[in-house]
DNA sequence: TATTGTTATACTCTATAACTATA
DNA sequence: TATAGTTATAGAGTATAACAATA
């Protein structure tokens, strides 16, 4: 091998490929923002629904973030536990799902990170860039949607 | 709750969110895809960093997919279990990798397969957009390296 | 001494099945 | 009968440390 190896086109230009590299490079940099709050994306994401949908019923917090409700519920634990989230009984089988004040402290604390990384992330980007970026993000997804659920059909 | 929940705008508009829910949609229905192949992404990568470089040294082949060493050895195992790849050893210290003819057959068929579902995925976008998109996703990766590598230095 | 490859290990994330209890 | 929540469990994927053998 005299030249170093490069990952092959046929790979490197797939758009799974691209999107799998960005969201690693993005989260790895949030991650290390977010170490001295202890506080995944997903975490940051909770206390972001449940600041804006106070008392929201946990089964739909879940969907929301895409949670199966058999890993949502260790989720909620550890939220919890650090009493950043309580959670209250609505009926016999129902929680509902709330800020602690220590969560809404910890919240606001974590949107300058996030909204600093975010700036960081994207400086190179015109605003209209930026707003592209999303629109040709969400028709990737919405295409990549319909391609999986007729996939599943017709499995 | 009258009206459905949704993800607050805060979340929905970063980078990192639009990211991973595309690269998520895009993987499932890969993997759809290439249940039948019993092919995960990363082996389809391996497989055609194989044919583009045979005999390539294991631990350069594993950088180039981003693994660990550690883990990069189960993962070759795997592969050649079923046959598909084989170490070949070099010195008393390395292996090369090889496709066999099984490997080779394989990558035709996966081949077929990953470029109609990046046809399908891609198919409401321009080949221009598809050009922006990738060269955006570029550049907010290169900049997330570099937040991420600069905030590792600072820590 | 640095590199290659391996083993062991652990933690996170995700997925399914089965169960309780409640509406 | 369907829903909310939980427990148990298993499989990927990823991380570090430690080691043997070799360059």
């Amino acid at each position: 091998m005299q030249d170093d190896p490069r990952v092959p086109a046929e790979i490197a230009d797939k758009i799974g490929y691209q999107l799998r590299n960005a969201q690693l490079a993005v989260f790895a940099g949030f991650n290390e923002q977010f170490a001295a709050l202890d506080l995944r994306p997903a975490q940051f994401s909770l206390l972001a629904v449940l600041d804006a949908y106070p008392g929201i019923v946990q089964a739909r917090a879940g969907e929301l973030l895409g949670f199966q409700k058999a890993n949502f519920t260790p989720f909620v634990d550890a939220l919890e536990r650090r009493k950043l989230v309580v959670r209250v009984r609505l009926d016999g089988r129902t929680n509902g799902l709330l800020l602690t004040p220590a969560g809404r402290a910890l919240l606001r604390r974590a949107r300058r990170l996030a909204d600093a990384h975010e700036r960081t992330v994207t400086a190179g980007l015109s605003p209209r860039d930026r707003r592209l970026l999303g629109e040709l993000l969400e028709r990737i997804t919405a295409a990549a949607r319909r391609d999986a659920a007729a996939a599943a059909r017709s499995a």
